[in-house]
DNA sequence: GCAAAAGTGTTATTGGTACACCCATGG
DNA sequence: CCATGGGTGTACCAATAACACTTTTGC
């Protein structure tokens, strides 16, 4: 018998607000099966478009976002993963910025939300796995590359970059060795501009510099921030 | 139109000894495309088995080897990486160890081969960039997690490991520091057997226990040999 | 006895960790 | 004036890096 599987993306798209942590976006089902269930935007894969391009077509068509950084995650295969069709699914995760954050509401009809990682509903498929591995992988990668910083405002507060590692990596970090260690890697820049957030005294700004950045890879510099 | 994409597995399945370095095993193709040309043992997934029992399957069927350790590598996607239809691959890594580096004899037609890392024949298809994904991948792994004991003998003298780092890490390192490191971790055993080996003074055996590598990992305990 | 590989310790420097008080603002 | 979050420095300890000579064997 000739092969009858079917290729499909499936993405795990990851927020961050200082608030509420961190969030996977996720969409209703239209169809059988699991319909009406909550699951990771994705689907087929056309026979003339690469990966990458599904992913972030399907992000487009069904919420409606950009994101600004893709990163295939892993390709799930088990044979039963669908209860329908051989269906196998190469994940991807993403990371987007808080003003995309904000979904557009003239997406389809469908409903789009973002969950917080601590708080997700039941999801269709293996997509709970999927985010597990997920959210395992951006744990990992923030620990020794500074990817948080696609996660956050172009312009933002130390305490923002702080909140962020300590609600992933889930546990304390001090203060003052956290912004030591990030400092002397030399890509982060303070800003003359403040801003204030509620109670307390204005926090400066900060910015991440990119070039800075690709500079110190190229000359073989480790990011471990193994905290 | 409905989609028409093959999914297939591919094996980068890495060897290692002392003298020759790290080498890759490859096959060359009975059919069109590339006939004759060497290439990854790999091959069309059938529809009722895993993606891990297809590249196991292959691998016995193309090249009579059984791998002691085998991890995703990267799933390779690009509409145009075979010429003929639409095929996406997924890649996989493995390591074998010396006694199954001598390749059983009686595989099919084709011919099998090992080939230094830094010795690679054209390669069909994408080959050669998988190749290179895997030895990158090799390398950071080795970095922080001792899979180079898959590489090794069951008992081994420690200069082989030292061999294997730096042939992978293309780097010197410093015998004494890199032993002093090694041990202070714990999980390598020294025996009380020796071995010679040509010229010189016979060396210690020594092995890993994985036990006690893998109390260490549940505790948390990072493996970072940033060499 | 010489060539080849194995084995082994000490010191200096660096980076990591622990730790507590003052500052600027809004209400 | 007080509550809230922002901002800062030092001292100790642990890990890393640099470094060269002796031992055991085969030939």
């Amino acid at each position: 018998m000739t092969q009858s599987i079917k290729t499909s993306v499936d993405a795990v798209v990851f927020g961050y607000d200082p608030e509420e942590g961190v969030s996977v976006l996720l969409i209703t089902r239209k169809y059988e099966p699991f319909r009406k269930s909550w699951a990771l935007p994705g689907g087929l894969v056309k026979n003339d478009e690469s990966l990458e391009q599904a992913v972030n077509r399907e992000l487009k068509e069904e919420a409606g976002i950009d994101v600004n950084y893709l990163e295939q995650l892993y390709t799930f295969g088990k044979p039963d993963r669908d209860p329908r069709n051989r269906v196998i699914s190469v994940a991807y995760y993403g990371l987007v910025r808080p003003k995309d954050y904000q979904l557009s509401a003239d997406t389809d009809a469908e409903d789009v939300a973002w969950f917080s990682i601590k708080k997700l509903p039941k999801l269709a498929f293996d997509h709970k796995h999927i985010v597990d591995v997920a959210i395992k992988r951006l744990q990992g990668k923030l620990a020794y590359e500074p990817v948080g910083f696609e996660l956050l405002e172009k312009k933002f507060p130390f305490s923002d970059l702080e909140k962020l590692y300590q609600s992933l990596l889930s546990h304390e970090l001090d203060r003052r060795n956290f912004k030591k260690k990030i400092m002397n890697y030399g890509f982060l820049e303070e800003l003359e501009e403040s801003i204030q957030r509620g109670a307390g005294r204005p926090a400066r700004l900060y910015q991440f510099n990119k070039k800075k950045y690709f500079e110190l890879k190229e000359n073989g510099y480790n990011f471990d921030l193994f905290i």
